[in-house]
DNA sequence: ATGTTGTGTTTACAGATGTAAACAAGGAGG
DNA sequence: CCTCCTTGTTTACATCTGTAAACACAACAT
């Protein structure tokens, strides 16, 4: 349906998260929610917000001369293919090996572990 | 040391896998590496090495008019720091999230599972 | 001496990104 | 009516990216 390929960047993420969020948001309500996590002035958030727009990340609607935005792509869609696309380029597509660089890193926290077993008792019942 | 946040294009990626394997690349060999994987021109590749070479992701050293370049950042470095910022970015810093999202998606190979497990057993033994 | 080949250097150019300032227009207040 | 706020639209501009073509120069082959 929707086209392929949609990396995001740093600054499209805050944008996006915002609207992820909250469904959909204003204009004002953008740039506010921008200002506060990102410092942006007003002008660049309706910029991004624009040019998203325009390749269609997001959608807009217009009502008494106030712009609503909503997001066109879901989140674990995205999510899905930024982590694919580091799991290939990276690890070469293994989980397990991403797994271990980040345990050498720093340590995972119990309930993170416990989690992980979860998922993989979870994997082979099945 | 080195500066922090060096996010890689996919392209400056393709050129440092190709360092990274052999250590280090004379421009001729860079570019038919490079060119093998991506179908790229010479000039195109060249053009990345100089970029690169001015940001300091790799060093470059000339002898008898031709020149030899090295990565100046460790793989591990670097996919770490991609890993941690997708991490936090995507999966609010948690690995069994996005090893959850990544199950859902596509199944785990057996191997991928049995590696994950002796990971976790690692880390309670400790 | 001269043209071909291998290597590196310069220049190009469109599109994306980060970051806004300036401008415009409709309502609210006085 | 005139002015100020609110919201949206235009314009700006330096960088960074992707992708080369052109140019320059030395060594090699004829």
């Amino acid at each position: 349906m929707h086209d392929q390929d949609h990396h995001l960047s740093a600054a499209q993420w805050s944008v996006m998260e915002s609207l992820w969020e909250s469904g959909s948001l204003t204009g004002r309500e953008a740039t506010e929610a921008t200002k506060k996590k990102t410092g942006w002035n007003r002008s660049t958030t309706l910029t991004l917000l624009r040019r998203m727009e325009e390749k269609e990340l997001i959608g807009c609607a217009t009502k008494d001369g106030v712009k609503t935005y909503f997001p066109l792509l879901r989140r674990e869609e995205v999510a899905l293919q930024e982590t694919e696309s580091l799991l290939e380029r990276v690890y070469d597509g293994s989980i397990s090996l991403l797994a271990s660089a980040m345990t050498h890193k720093r340590a995972l926290p119990q309930k993170e572990i416990d989690q992980l077993y979860a998922l993989l008792d979870g994997l082979e019942g099945k």
